[in-house]
DNA sequence: TGTACATCAGTGAACGCGCGTTCACTGATGTAC
DNA sequence: TGTACATCAGTGAACGCGCGTTCACTGATGTAC
């Protein structure tokens, strides 16, 4: 039964939405095809009329992720007054407990990281690409594109860093994952405060 | 054929130990418990004489891998004269291209992080239980087991993220790859010269 | 210290399940005239 | 504007491969006497 252009390519974008929060969740290879199909209300037989194969819908996936995110960054910044203002509820809300439990959610640099560098060419080009774009937004929201990269590296580097540790204690050992995240956000809100790293 | 009870405990050894690199290269579900065996010269179908299931044997890996990097951080700060000496060897070999191109080498939490948040149950505890093991560590070589937390959770999370996103960066981003290692290893080392993160 | 038997580490084949991919088919859309 | 036919998005079954797990078998080790 054929559908109009328009419906059929609603649907690919069900779809590639469905897979951008799920490669979130369960990383490339946790997720179907079948799932991601699914979960954008179709059956998996017609995957094929829209990818190629599973690595293209991972490629879009990917994409749609950085996007968002980038999109968030950029929001918060032109939401907020100040940049202090800014940073401090981009902080707050990427370090929270909402974030950590909910892995589809928030950043793909913290849920995909690790095993972004396992992906073959393309996936891992795709990646690349969105943490280079992630970066570039960043430093600029920051107050300028290039002075201010090596602040933006270090905040997300740290920000990812501590997303990921407290991702993977949360459950078993909730008082350390709880301290992760409030040390961090304290260190990156607060630095004279907290003293400097050496 | 059965073999010496000392001879079938260092099979097992040398299955735990190649795991404990593969688990890091390509992540539990990445490689195959014949591909263990393998490497430790068996064939796969003697796998359940030592372990109940693969999960088991991910156990015995992630436990391995926390265990050599905590001696290795505790070896660094042994060796050299002072703690800001130790501290910078320690973070220029963690953020270096040996390490960045060999995933089965270093930090189980870069190589490991995201995909712990997903894993079940057992496994995960085992990887949160190796989180506190080596904050602990860290703290205790900067100065204090208490009052040094902080610090050594704001380390770890920078180091864990720059690595992260450089070993996803290399290969198709080799430039923005020595970048984000290089301004971390400066934050880390100089921060008085390389401005506080606000 | 020997001998006879039970144990069990290791081998290689086979099973079974999940999942990416393919395929024959359907019937509404889009297009040629 | 209407009609006839080709196209193609979607369906559901089936294929095929990888891999965790099981199993029957082997023969050296460990133990009971």
């Amino acid at each position: 039964m054929r559908i109009s252009k328009e419906a059929a390519a609603e649907n690919k974008a069900r779809v590639v939405k469905a897979a951008g929060r799920l490669i979130r969740e369960k990383g490339f290879e946790g997720f179907g095809v079948a799932e991601a199909m699914r979960e954008a209300g179709l059956t998996h037989g017609g995957f094929y009329n829209h990818f190629e194969t599973k690595e293209d819908l991972g490629v879009a996936a990917i994409r749609q992720a950085f996007d968002a995110a980038i999109a968030r960054l950029n929001r918060r910044f032109a939401e907020e007054s100040g940049r202090a203002k800014a940073l401090k509820r981009y902080v707050e809300r990427y370090l929270s407990e909402r974030i950590r439990d909910n892995l589809g959610l928030g950043c793909p640099m913290a849920s995909l990281g690790t095993e972004a560098a396992r992906y073959d060419q393309t996936l891992k080009a795709e990646f690349a690409d969105g943490v280079e774009s992630y970066l570039d937004a960043f430093a600029a929201v920051l107050g300028g594109a290039k002075e201010k990269r090596a602040e933006a590296i270090m905040i997300s580097s740290a920000l990812i860093g501590a997303l990921t540790l407290a991702r993977a204690c949360a459950g078993t050992k909730d008082a350390l994952s709880g301290e992760i995240m409030s040390a961090i956000r304290e260190y990156l809100l607060n630095p004279s405060a907290s003293g400097n790293p050496l």
